[in-house]
DNA sequence: GGTGTTACTATCATTAAGTATAGTGTATAG
DNA sequence: CTATACACTATACTTAATGATAGTAACACC
């Protein structure tokens, strides 16, 4: 039960001139986070699947304007990062579908924090033009 | 107080057929977050930031291989986006040092749950290989 | 068993992102 | 007053990401 968040320490240390070593930690978690999740179509994948496992194509109608391409490429790097799986789904028949795996639902906390910033920030650019 | 979070939403949601709507506002939501914060070097930046008002050069000591171009670069455009602003210095010299607006403190929150999933991430990848 | 859908792959073209290098006006220190 | 650091800008180049288009094996369905 760590209460104390990493960006509380960060906090804490802002002042702290001799402990630049917490910042330089601080970006290289943020870029590994982002090396993940970069590109334009896999978080987008990603949130399609929370709303439920689904097939290929089902994703595909789900994203405008994704291709064949991108979408076969992204899935196959989120494979590769153990954050997707294939599965059979579960019914009578044996169509294959692609899920989160537990691993991939941990991002879960981060893109929800993301969703929130990205409804208001479009609600504030409305405002602001 | 809005106790229940969007995502929370979305699980309910889930299995709900008739409501693709919510995945496409939720898929866009994140991609508005992702579009201000892409790039290499736009998150180091801002954690600089969150480790104190720096100058031109202090950002750019801190974060390893950045080129002058893209600091430039990147800080012009976070200005646009009003994350950033310049500032005078807090002390008797009149320097000019570029500081994380009230807005761009905001995306506090979504960068500590990405800090939090990339040192996490590290560990993972380590243990896996 | 012919037709359509699914789940891809291959190739090539285009655009976007990032790097390398050099240069310039302004401020500051000695 | 001069040398150096600072805060950029300009140009050219390279690499990475994405798009457009076409094709194909496997399966499903009448």
């Amino acid at each position: 039960m760590n209460k104390i968040s990493p960006l509380a320490d960060i906090e804490i240390l802002e002042h702290d001139e001799k402990n630049p070593e917490n910042c330089l930690k601080a970006m290289k978690a943020v870029q590994d986070s982002l090396y993940v999740i970069n590109g334009k179509w896999k978080l987008p994948i990603i949130v399609s699947l929370t709303f439920g496992d689904k097939r290929f194509n089902e994703i595909s109608r789900d994203i405008p304007k994704i291709t064949d391409r991108m979408l076969a490429k992204e899935l196959k790097e989120l494979e590769l990062n153990k954050l997707v799986t294939k599965i059979k789904r579960d019914d009578d028949t044996n169509i294959l579908v692609y899920a989160l795996t537990p691993y991939g639902k941990t991002l879960d906390n981060a893109i929800q924090e993301l969703y929130k910033w990205g409804l208001n920030h479009r609600e504030k650019i409305k405002e602001d033009y």
